[in-house]
DNA sequence: TAAGTCAAGTTCCATCCGGAACAAACAACG
DNA sequence: CGTTGTTTGTTCCGGATGGAACTTGACTTA
């Protein structure tokens, strides 16, 4: 199923091997060892397993200590490296659903954390600022956040960790390309397909 | 706020920098932008931001071709990678509580895609396994799940993307390390609302 | 054996979430 | 100017989500 067993050793098979000998047995759940090293989707399980150890134990911090939902503080969080977005570009850096960020941004103006303003040169449109109140929560949330990443990054080298950091970079930076849509353009293989009428089961 | 402005570049500084100058002015949004290369918590950014560009299509596509929610498909996934599992060990493998776990065990059974048996070694608990049918729906959703990696991944090299994979598995096989509450040493829930001094610094 | 503790799964329920439809402002074009 | 189509943000509503309490079985200790 993986690949053709031809006892030649393919990229893929590397690609998902990869590190594996660096870690002692036993090191890692039994799952985890499967997912992390006999997975093909070995990058989409390494980024969201990573993702989720740090969303959880930080938005759980957050929400207990702020009362703000994860989506809230994404919102708080955008601001605050740059003031005067819109929700649309909150959107598009996220990839939180508009209405979702639309909720956000009432209830964080409600609790007065943001304020908006029309935006002069497109009447549809508002303009987010943080209030002081909005920037003092950031900026008390900001030490345990960068203190987890650096707990979560310190198996690593200074050197390892930046060339982590130009992968990564890297990648989302070519991520305009990627279609929004999957399969992209191929209509789904197997024939006798009416997209029009999934509804059941 | 970032580091002491003394002119010098700091560690931090490099690292969230990565891998700027390699990227074309506007090839990205500009809130990405910002949030990529001026973001202290620039690898909890990647990491979330890439992962979303992964499930919201894939899962998306997944509910449309085959009617199962997301945490359904981490189950079955991650019964085909290893068949014969409890409930508790995709929790833990997999970061979701166990009532939502338990909710998708119980639809995916309704829907003859996996099925339990009693563990012989322990009463309480089940062992799941793949239906014929399961294996099938597994089969058939890996290629497009691989190609759209593939399509993510596919501005870096061979020898980068082998690099990255090593990275993040060094990572990753560190993670029982972290605590799962955070902050960790400091007081928790029973606040004493005043938010005073302890997070000055 | 009985009591106390822990772990695996389940159920309850208030809340959250996102797809779809909607209103309003812009843009393009004859 | 109307007409048509696109973008921005909001509202509605049914279903999903996860914290907390609960049930049952296993393990520990006396």
């Amino acid at each position: 199923m993986a690949s053709q067993d031809t006892g030649l050793t393919t990229l893929d098979d590397l690609l998902m091997e990869a590190g594996r000998r660096d870690v002692p047995e036993g090191a890692v759940d039994e799952l985890v060892a499967v997912k992390l090293w006999q997975n093909p989707c070995w990058f989409s399980f390494r980024i969201n397993f990573l993702a989720l150890q740090f969303n959880v134990p930080i938005y759980r911090w957050i929400e207990v200590e702020f009362g703000l939902q994860r989506v809230e503080f994404v919102v708080l969080y955008s601001l605050s490296l740059k003031n005067g977005v819109t929700a649309s570009a909150i959107c598009n850096s996220s990839g939180f659903p508009r209405n979702t960020i639309s909720r956000a941004i009432q209830k964080l103006i409600d609790k007065n954390i943001i304020r908006r303003e029309v935006d002069p040169g497109d009447l549809r449109s508002f303009v987010l600022y943080l209030t002081d109140e909005g920037r003092r929560i950031v900026d008390e949330a900001m030490q345990p956040m960068r203190e987890r990443e650096q707990l979560m990054l310190s198996s690593l080298s200074p050197a390892e960790q930046l060339m982590l950091s130009e992968l990564l970079a890297k990648v989302v930076a070519d991520s305009s390309k990627w279609p929004e849509t999957w399969p992209s353009n191929k209509k789904s293989s197997q024939q006798t397909d009416t997209p029009e009428e999934m509804e059941e089961v």
